[in-house]
DNA sequence: GTCTATAATGGGATAGAC
DNA sequence: GTCTATCCCATTATAGAC
């Protein structure tokens, strides 16, 4: 339970800054700088975020939530339990995410290319969501009952992967349907056999 | 002694702060730290390179000359005028690339990663590797005759970026294998037609 | 009592001067 | 090469406003 009187003011400040490391990266923007855009005083967000740390950390979580409710809702609009199309529906989500015109690239990713080497607790949420992105997969791909599904996981990673790196940068039309693509050819050729 | 440096320094230097700057990020590595490892003195380093921006765009020039020079030679031992050999040449010069136990991702994009809405000379040469890398798939594809060759280039381009991703992370085993099934399938059904 | 504003700390950055 | 100037960084401490 926070002590805190303003309730929305830890909100506030971690939305302001969760807007700025995303945009600009979490290196390139300094507390002076989030504290200005979020019109707070020095102290106010050091008592809600002891360290820089703490404020990238909390981006973070808070990115992994929004990841994972906008999976569950394409999730639970896939009507019975047909994991070829949940598959297609995962693509189809992240599809509708890399489409976003405010889309910059995949903030777990981001994170882990500005701090190659990094062990501490930003670095070990990335890779904790990336594992458990890439798990997920390979949980839908196993239940397919294709031949061999590592094979199947590796080359429907592979496509998200340059689904989200090809979006970062260049414009995502192209990547999009590129992905959707592949990956419904993939699931169609697995299923003749 | 030589007034003029020594011929080997400034190649040293650029070496020296290549190896840095791809290991740990351009943003992580100081001029300190380049001039440190390369046990030189702080005046020879700026005189060869009036600024770290300066130093930063030899370094992605540098890249650009050996990815050049691989991709050279990759093409060279493709046998007769085949688009498609040279595609599948070029895609597994990339898989080699990324299966370099010192590979940690392509040096371009993570530059633009660390530094997104950069102008400077480094970011143009970045952005330069990557159209004239998007440009080259798009000319073998067009060579190859097929009904929908901008469709087939988003394709393959996807490709390449999820493997140059996937191998940044995880090992690359999994993604090299995905990489060149997947584009050696898309070019066999292209021949179908 | 909760917040803001500001100063000060200590470190490291690029870069120039000698 | 060393020494310095200037700036920005994260963080802490102080002082005052509502």
């Amino acid at each position: 339970m926070a002590r805190t009187a303003a309730p929305g003011s830890r909100e506030r400040i971690l939305d302001t800054a969760a807007g700025l490391f995303y945009r600009y990266g979490v290196r390139a923007v300094g507390m002076k700088q989030v504290i200005d855009a979020a019109g707070c005083g020095k102290n106010l967000l050091y008592t809600h975020f002891p360290s820089k740390n703490d404020l990238v950390a909390a981006y973070l979580r808070e990115c992994r939530r929004e990841r994972a409710r906008s999976a569950a809702a394409a999730a639970g609009e896939v009507p019975g339990d047909d994991p070829a199309a949940q598959l297609l529906a995962l693509v189809g989500e992240i599809v509708t995410t890399v489409g976003r015109p405010e889309f910059r690239g995949c903030a777990f990713r981001i994170y882990l290319t500005e701090f190659p080497d990094d062990q501490s607790e930003p670095a070990r949420l990335a890779r904790d969501y990336l594992r458990d992105s890439r798990a997920e997969i390979d949980r839908l791909v196993a239940r397919l009952g294709v031949t061999d599904p590592g094979q199947l996981a590796d080359r429907v990673w592979l496509i998200v992967e340059g689904l989200y790196a090809s979006a970062a940068r260049s414009e995502s039309a192209g990547a999009a349907d590129a992905a959707t693509q592949l990956v419904r050819d993939l699931l169609a050729g697995a299923r003749e056999r």
